[in-house]
DNA sequence: TATTAATGTCGAAGCGCTTCGACGGACGGA
DNA sequence: TCCGTCCGTCGAAGCGCTTCGACATTAATA
């Protein structure tokens, strides 16, 4: 047996006035702090609040006031390559969105109608979608909505929409000008699946820009291999590299789930990570760590791109902020996987 | 520019029967079919709705019907031993919830005021958490909530909750059974990291209860191993079990993310999976598959429990159906992970 | 001391929807 | 032909909150 006055009979913000002895609209200013209450009235009723296990009714505030205190989340539920990382967008999000006391409702990604669902019903008053593509057609359709939207990622026209990713092409100039530096002339990007490639998934095709612009101007030879998620699709990139490109020695791979393989892979053929071929992961920290040796990484930093994302929607939300792109700059952590190459150090 | 009469300016409900020429309550029929309406007027109104872009307030309509389309789900979002699980969970609620023409509300695990806020404040209809400890501090607290919750996890005492979860018990007995009769005498479990093991996850201790009674009246010696998540966790694991009982030649792995290690670190010894040494692994079909070599597994069907845990809610909030307990049967799959042991076929 | 400006509180008008009771008309049975 | 039903629709009363304007007080200014 609970203390609880009556099962299910919540109290309303008049039972507080009333046990107060104030009015209602008071309440609502202790509550809300938009008008100055005195602070033994402020007392009076807070006590009442506590007395009564009062809780505002969250529709009600809605109805009231156009704000819902919810964001939405879209994020790419199926099984799939980078699971660890969307988690790790996911809870950036979510745990952001405390800060800003606002709470989240998840969205899939396949789900477009959920889009108009929650926009014209009011059910959030912001949105953030992840994963976004090149030619994504949900950005129209968010575009034209009133609720003020972040992208996690770049689409090709985000029609006036904020965008926040981490900067892919200067991570993939600057994995090259590491490799560069330490004594590689031949590397190679082992990347996305080819059916991420063909979505056109922006983050793949800008860190090839980068890779290969920087490999231009660094003078070394680049090659790109796909690579499928799977243990025989990152043994068979492994093998076709190894075979029509036997001087590379520095690998640079963009692709979570096929990391482990591709590093058993180099094993079986004897190839010492670390020592023949340096190797660079791009991918979350953690994910750098839980592999057979630590590795040299480029840090995807979800967490922090969803607390961004965050941010930033919220920014839109109060202010008249106008919208924005904000590229993150990626930073290199050398661990164990890469050493020096053929040409030696160079500085 | 897009057709839309005015910005920002949404139509209400008004709007739509002023348009038709019906009254209010009318449109709110036509909507909802709590009572006929003939088919010109019900024709008359829809074509008035979509010509607004009419959307309900899901506010308003929580305030008036004290109903809100959404359910909370409350996850574990820390990264972790099992993210594509709890991936898995987590997209079989919200396709499922769909289904019933609901939103999810995501919670994370630690923000235990999250309970009360989404409860008291009547942002949800109904509640699923996951991961639930055997004494676990937030069944309380949704137990003296109005809306109807259910635990996927069996804590020690549900509080007349219900409760959807694997049968790990019988996965245990399962796997051994197996064994046996492929005749393997000494066998091991290789399972939840320490941590794990001393929050009294309960579906840990049941899959050891189930492991030893069917050890017990199999005849065979069962020996347990806790194994930390990482690489070296997990070799060390290898390496203990190997020296404590050498006749070992069956392994339950139960520990999605140490299951690689295991794999690797059995291979690094010359040990063979599916010849030298049987391995069934506990986990979801897909992590099963995406090993070195196609293993054979109990599945752990996240995505199903999910699901039923939404029909589960569902149900209590139509209807007055009792709260229950549903444990799924575990189904063991053959795959190249597993051959008959030193005493060969018993059948 | 008279006048203005804060300061603290109240009352009432909605916000957009659901739902209950009422009511007019069509219909079948007696 | 009259009455009881059922069908389809309407009007109005809230649901619980926010917010605007008004109204006392009290404090500061001339």
């Amino acid at each position: 047996m609970r203390y609880q006055t009556e099962r299910n009979i919540v109290a309303t913000i008049d039972d507080v006035a009333k046990a107060a002895g104030v009015s209602t609209s008071t309440v609502s200013y202790v509550l809300s702090g938009k008008r100055p209450i005195s602070a033994p009235t402020r007392a009076r009723v807070e006590r009442a609040i506590d007395k009564l296990g009062y809780r505002p009714h969250a529709g009600a505030r809605a109805l009231a006031s156009a704000r819902t205190n919810v964001i939405a989340l879209m994020a790419p539920l199926r099984v799939g390559v980078n699971v660890p990382v969307i988690m790790q967008f996911v809870a950036g999000v979510v745990t952001r969105a405390r800060d800003f006391d606002h709470d989240v409702l998840l969205l899939t990604q396949d789900d477009v109608s959920g889009l108009d669902r929650v926009t014209g019903g009011s059910m959030v008053d912001a949105l953030v979608m992840m994963d976004i593509e090149a030619d994504d057609p949900r950005v129209p359709l968010v575009a034209a909505a009133k609720q003020p939207t972040v992208l996690i990622g770049l689409p090709q026209d985000p029609e006036g929409l904020s965008c926040v990713d981490l900067d892919f092409e200067a991570a993939g100039r600057l994995a090259v000008r590491h490799l560069a530096r330490t004594g590689h002339t031949d590397v190679a990007l082992i990347g996305s699946p080819p059916e991420v490639l063909q979505r056109h998934t922006s983050y793949a095709e800008r860190l090839m820009r980068g890779l290969r612009s920087q490999a231009t101007s660094s003078g070394l030879t680049a090659r790109v291999e796909a690579c499928d998620s799977s243990p025989s699709g990152a043994s068979a990139a492994v093998d076709t590299l190894l075979a029509t490109a036997p001087d590379t020695t520095g690998i640079i791979v963009h692709n979570e789930a096929a990391l482990p393989h591709v590093l058993s892979r180099l094993a079986e053929r004897g190839i010492v990570v670390g020592a023949d071929m340096s190797v660079i992961a791009v991918c979350p920290t953690d994910v750098a760590l839980s592999q057979r040796i630590p590795m040299t990484s480029i840090d995807l930093p979800a967490e922090d791109i969803g607390k961004v994302a965050v941010d930033m929607v919220m920014a839109r939300l109060e202010g008249d902020h106008p919208s924005e792109t904000r590229l993150l700059s990626p930073v290199l952590t050398e661990r164990e996987s890469s050493a020096y190459g053929p040409a030696g150090a160079l500085d």
